[in-house]
DNA sequence: TTTAATTAATAGTATTACTATCATAAATAA
DNA sequence: TTATTTATGATAGTAATACTATTAATTAAA
């Protein structure tokens, strides 16, 4: 028996639903390998359609623009993450344990789960953390958001925001420090691969550092509150 | 006597020196406008050519392109803040008052100091909000780096790095705690604006709650090591 | 006063971001 | 089986973007 991880995705983001068909599914899996190669300003329907031996009309049947698709792909990441959050907290009573796991999840790289063919996990997270945030810092944010477009990444916050209240009822600002948690282990990772001077992590232990600074800063946090309040 | 604030930008980032003429201040002027009014992607060299009656090819005797521009106004905003920060932390001893002021100039909105008639510091501060990241999360980073584009932030994050040392000698990560108060501070700010479900800032309070989870974060993080250490 | 250097105005090009139309092949329903 | 829907392919076309290049006009220096 195969568990297959299936994604919801708002079907404002898409025409035609890319899952559906071996050509939406190409583009899926090639659109992450070239927005990761290329980087979202470089990257056109034209070159994925050429990539893909298909036509960019051919693309633009499954999604109206690309800042659509990089939509759908956040939207997926963060589905696929709440998922895996869930999965891998799943038995954990302990409520630090818990957020532990997410920050260490949030902050290591990702590995392909190879659940899902046809998107490389591990691809996809590179280019979250490079990419994700101009899916939002647009002009049509507020109208994206009514279209609940962002929805998933609500989702995620909401759970890590209620894996922070449950080990500090009294914490003030849960969902703020649950999307701090996500974005901060996003551009902290971009920095210290891109702009290292910006960061304190050597070459070496990148990553334990990383998780490291993030624990710190979350539970010295979380604790202190709890202590006071 | 008028103590002109002048700042030193990076040659590499423009042409031909926009502060020196009247039509480079112009255009320095008016792209703030523009870029905080359309957005950095609707944004073109071409509508604040018309915008400010002059041509196309005027503007690009100026800029190399709009990227370039954006890494100039970002450069110029994070240098008007070092200056800003030192100047309203001078005279002041306490190593723990002096990084709240900090906190809470980022945090909270910023006035039009006058000091700079061309560049309204205000409308920066929003441009800054909604598309600094977008100067650097591009494939040309690690180049764009070696150049020195991004000095000016490196330059910020020393200054309240060395803030946070002199509070806690023995914290380990002050350059990445700076840049996560910097970073925080916009992306919270965004959000709370735009999608507010990503915070808890209620309408009425907002810049002085997240001015208080701010704080909350850095201090109980820079605290705690300050007992263990 | 001639020459050199700036700056302005205009035109032109390749690419991007689409839209539209028509043909064809495959799947499905009557 | 045939009819029909559905998916894809092939081609063309358009407005806007992101530039570059050329020439003309103006100003400054020798």
């Amino acid at each position: 028996m195969v568990f297959q991880f299936k994604v919801q995705i708002n079907e404002g983001l898409f025409i035609r639903n890319p899952e559906d068909t071996e050509l939406g599914r190409k583009i899926l899996k090639h659109s992450v390998q070239m927005i990761h190669q290329l980087g979202f300003e470089d990257f056109t329907f034209k070159k994925l359609a050429e990539e893909i031996h298909s036509t960019e009309a051919g693309v633009y049947r499954y999604f109206e623009n690309k800042h659509k698709l990089l939509i759908y792909l956040t939207s997926w990441y963060f589905s696929w993450l709440t998922f895996h959050i869930k999965f891998i907290t799943n038995n954990i009573e302990n409520n630090k344990d818990r957020l532990s796991k997410v920050i260490s999840l949030l902050a290591k790289p990702i590995e392909d789960d190879e659940q899902t063919s046809y998107i490389d996990e591990s691809l996809l997270h590179s280019l979250i953390v490079a990419e994700a945030s101009k899916s939002y810092l647009t002009k049509q944010v507020v109208e994206n958001n009514k279209q609940h477009f962002f929805k998933p990444y609500q989702d995620i916050c909401n759970l890590i925001g209620d894996f922070i209240l449950a080990y500090n009822p009294t914490y003030k600002y849960p969902k703020s420090l649950a999307s701090t948690i996500i974005e901060v282990a996003h551009f902290q990772n971009f920095f210290m691969h891109n702009i290292s001077s910006l960061t304190d992590f050597s070459k070496k232990k990148q990553e334990s550092q990383l998780v490291e600074f993030l624990s710190d800063l979350v539970f010295s946090s979380i604790e202190q509150r709890k202590d006071k309040g």
